[in-house]
DNA sequence: CATACTGTAATCATAATTAATACAGTTAGT
DNA sequence: ACTAACTGTATTAATTATGATTACAGTATG
């Protein structure tokens, strides 16, 4: 699983937290604690899906652009993670005549398809907002 | 997500495949596609969980030692992969005075812990036999 | 036109993963 | 008893993936 999403997550969140407001990726990076170049990156991802919108130049920044009540975490990962369940390696050898070797990898990558599948249907279930109650709950 | 899940799956899966026969970890890992010693690690893993029979020196090897159409692919990731989805990189620092910063560690260490349970429902519908019956039905 | 930003690519450093090696311990056959 | 064919396990080396950093072009504001 991609620590991506962890960001975007924790980016979006953020700026719930700070309605109204524009954070530059200095600021989310301090947040965050990882580098601005790399706020940067995951948050042109969810600006082209419409969770963002970003303002460059000088005071600009990235502001939330969609209701915090609605978005999910599957659409999140959807947008940043979507097929990192899957481990790059890869069982088995095609090209032997034995069909469990021949097979195993179109078989196991079904199931960790339908697996992801599977758990976003989890991840559906949690809001943006949802995630920021639960922190706001921590002692 | 670790592939020694998928590496013990294939295993299991082989040696279904080959009822009542030793299977030495060099076999297993020419059919795998790995190394004979990552082979010897998994099956010992397996082997403490009891879902393998080791047999050491001359002829030696593993065997199934479960029932197939039982050992869900549930059991077989807590065996080996429990925790694993978790990305190791974390967000935030608990040290800082902001509520989001501080306590989104904690947070989204939940939501990844509650997202493993949910998908091991999944692979608790899965199991070894229907997942060689699968690749049985490969053309 | 200087300043403070984003967008993006490229490079460097580090961590995680996998492969390979090595060797002690075990069993069976002779 | 000795040898051959195995497992168990630790260690090291190679490869790959990840994250941090740098760099610089493009853009908006005063």
């Amino acid at each position: 699983m991609n620590s991506e999403f962890t960001i975007a997550v924790h980016s979006l969140v953020y700026l719930t937290h700070l309605p109204g407001h524009m954070a530059s990726s200095e600021s989310i990076a301090a947040n965050v604690s990882t580098h601005p170049a790399r706020i940067r990156k995951v948050m042109g991802c969810l600006r082209k899906h419409g969770f963002v919108k970003t303002k460059e130049g000088i005071g600009g920044g990235y502001i939330l652009d969609c209701d915090p009540d609605e978005i999910t975490l599957a659409q999140v990962y959807r947008a940043v993670s979507c097929g990192s369940f899957k481990p790059s390696w890869c069982t088995g050898d095609p090209e032997q005549t034995c069909p469990v070797s021949s097979n195993a990898q179109r078989v196991m990558d079904q199931i960790f398809a339908d697996a992801e599948a599977y758990f976003e249907t989890y991840f559906a279930r949690i809001t943006i907002r949802s995630v920021l109650e639960k922190i706001k709950q921590c002692p």
